[in-house]
DNA sequence: TAGTGGTCTAGACCACTGA
DNA sequence: CAGTGGTCTAGACCACTAC
């Protein structure tokens, strides 16, 4: 039976894991290793390489491997589409466009997506529902500089999220996660009381150097975000 | 020059972004791309690979590799450990135990943690200033089944946390975010009012099958989780 | 400047799975 | 059952960087 990557990985956690690794302390070179493991240098490589990326070790040139003194850990969320999260839970979607204006760039928003002084935006502002209960509430700015067909876009039908997908198929993004307090008009439309705690995602997504649209999705009160790691 | 792999996984992405590939489109074999970009087969798959981990594209044995219909969108967000994070800011760390004692595990908590009737756990909270500002409110439980040490440990100098970063060196984790409303408690601890839409991180941790821990950490308002993907 | 990881190659065998 | 991706190998060159 030949030696895989992930027998060296799990030899290597494993050790980790009782202690015959402590954080800190420096692993064999690759080279030491793929003799150790009776395998290539290219298997121990992988091995080695997804720990790193895992966050379990850290890798230097010349310095060697060594086990992090705190083994970094992430969470890795799906950013979903509103409408397959409702639906992959068996919940009714409903879609209703509120707003849809195109309109002067205000000074805030200017900075955020890069645009001159004077330029328009479109504003759109919908809701989507589950099982006929509000759901989520997203406050949309769209660049035009950079999707002009989002001017003859029509939002009544189909959220402003999917039409951008279709449009843009690659882009990066900055999301940020916070807690607000429901104004009366969120509470009006997320039915509930002015003042109550909401789970509020914002999202600025670029393509290449131009930023192309940041939206706000407000949930209803006691919506969960949840992962594995 | 030769062609590396994060040559072959631009172009490819370029193409996507381009609409040159389009979604759901099949892409060539890796024996076929090899030959059209002028590199080896493995420099093929490692780009492939990793544009499929990315959610870019969807790899199939016999059927071959295709663009995603809706590239799924993750994030990745560390977990830091507060003092860490704090510090990484800047600011100066200061923690203080609040409570530490050993109790009879709630209801709720029995089965969050998988408790048998009547057992013990360690409840401590604590809080984390960055600056003399308070930070985060820790509420946490431990349970002594699967970590016995923790009815010796001692909290007054450092946090749980941390401690059971080195008791501890590995796990798994469900984590959840919400938004909730400080209660008076909260309120006088995070020095904020009653009501006030606060940012919680709910995790419990798991050593193999047996749950070491459950802690709430609630962010004092304003509190924002960033990440990029 | 020497040692370590980063990557490429050319060839091989194999496992899975869709046609 | 044949084609695709998954992986290993043995050898090579190179880039970075700690010493």
């Amino acid at each position: 039976m030949t030696v895989t990557f992930k027998d060296v990985k799990a030899d290597l956690l494993d050790q980790i894991a009782r202690g015959a690794l402590q954080p800190g302390s420096l692993i064999p070179g690759e080279t030491d290793l793929a003799e150790k493991y009776g395998c290539a240098r290219a298997t121990v490589n992988r091995a080695m390489r997804e720990l790193a990326e895992e966050g379990i070790v850290e890798r230097k040139r010349k310095a060697g491997t060594r086990v992090r003194m705190s083994p970094i850990r992430h969470a890795r969320f799906s950013i979903p589409i509103v409408r397959e999260e409702i639906e992959a839970s068996g919940a009714v979607y409903r879609y209703a466009l509120i707003e849809h204006h195109k309109q002067e760039a205000p000074d805030w928003l200017r900075g955020r997506l890069a645009l001159a002084s004077g330029q328009m935006a479109v504003h759109v502002i919908c809701m989507h529902w589950a099982d006929g209960i509000p759901y989520q509430h997203e406050d949309r700015w769209i660049n035009p500089e950079i999707v002009p067909s989002v001017l003859e876009a029509d939002f009544s039908v189909s959220s402003p999220n999917e039409w951008l997908l279709s449009e843009v198929p690659f882009s990066n993004a900055e999301i940020c996660f916070t807690a607000v307090e429901a104004d009366r008009d969120l509470a009006d439309h997320l039915g509930c009381i002015p003042g109550n705690a909401l789970f509020r995602t914002e999202r600025t997504t670029w393509l290449r150097d131009g930023a192309i649209t940041l939206v706000r999705l407000t949930n209803r009160p006691g919506h969960r975000m949840t992962t594995r790691y």
